[in-house]
DNA sequence: AAAAATGATTGTATAATACAACTAAAGGTC
DNA sequence: GACCTTTAGTTGTATTATACAATCATTTTT
């Protein structure tokens, strides 16, 4: 490996993480933490704060914060487990889905607009990139 | 541009950003911020907070604290501007500078690592594509 | 000399997170 | 079936990174 392309990509993804923080802090709708869990238990289908935090690699007291959020803005709903009273299952109301597609449209629009000059090619190897990477970030 | 490889990136994106944020932030030395704000100041020269904080993209406010907590570790010294009784410059030691090679090399490292099994080429459009990224983000 | 602008700091607030302590329920073990 | 242990979840506390607003002390303009 290149140690150019390895300081590149060290410098760059420092840059990154600091301005994608503090770029989708200003906005009113869905914060990031949000927007991932809501879009977790949209595809995951009705589950406890305790699978949601396997899957998204994250502390349970911090989803545990983040779902009952979620619950208080009316974007969830918690419904308890008949069969095990210390348990949940979180679902996401039709209300959340709305509120889910409104911003990850947005959220597309506005990457959109990033990319409008890049080629195809580009466009498409950085997406494969960044998900080859994550893979690597959540594997090791 | 194909909506599909937009949809990766929005995605792929939203997951770095929380995956880097937590993972960055175990560690003893350096933390993110600081290692931004001491490497401007190991390119750019002594500089005031106004500067960095144009550089950095960030508030004046936070830069401010930074470069006091910086200066409080003796990474970088904070000296008096003789022309202007408001200004200072903050410029890195010597001691800040071998601090800053070692996380960096440690960095570099631990990236390093994730990017074993990654082609050349593939690790080459990394970073070219996280730049050109990062410019759009700075421009638009 | 007074008013306006400027460089920097400090007060306050918010978001995202982790770890540790705790509560309540369930499951085993004898 | 009483007692320990494990488990699902919540809450207390702390840290890091950031922004905006208020303030202070100088410098510049009028």
């Amino acid at each position: 490996m290149s140690d150019q392309a390895l300081e590149v990509i060290e410098l760059e993804l420092a840059i990154l993480i600091r301005r994608l923080t503090t770029a989708t802090a200003d906005n009113r709708n869905l914060d990031r933490a949000s927007y991932l869990l809501l879009r977790q238990l949209s595809e995951s289908g009705p589950v406890g704060v305790k699978t949601l935090a396997r899957e998204l690699q994250l502390d349970v007291s911090t989803v545990s914060r983040q779902a009952a959020a979620l619950d208080q803005k009316k974007l969830v709903e918690k419904v308890r487990d008949e069969a095990d009273g210390r348990a949940f299952f979180y679902h996401i109301t039709s209300f959340g889905q709305e509120e889910l597609t409104i911003y990850r449209t947005a959220r597309l629009a506005s990457i959109e607009r990033l990319l409008t000059d890049w080629s195809g090619d580009d466009t498409e190897a950085f997406g494969r990139l960044l998900q080859q990477f994550n893979r690597e970030l959540r594997e090791r």
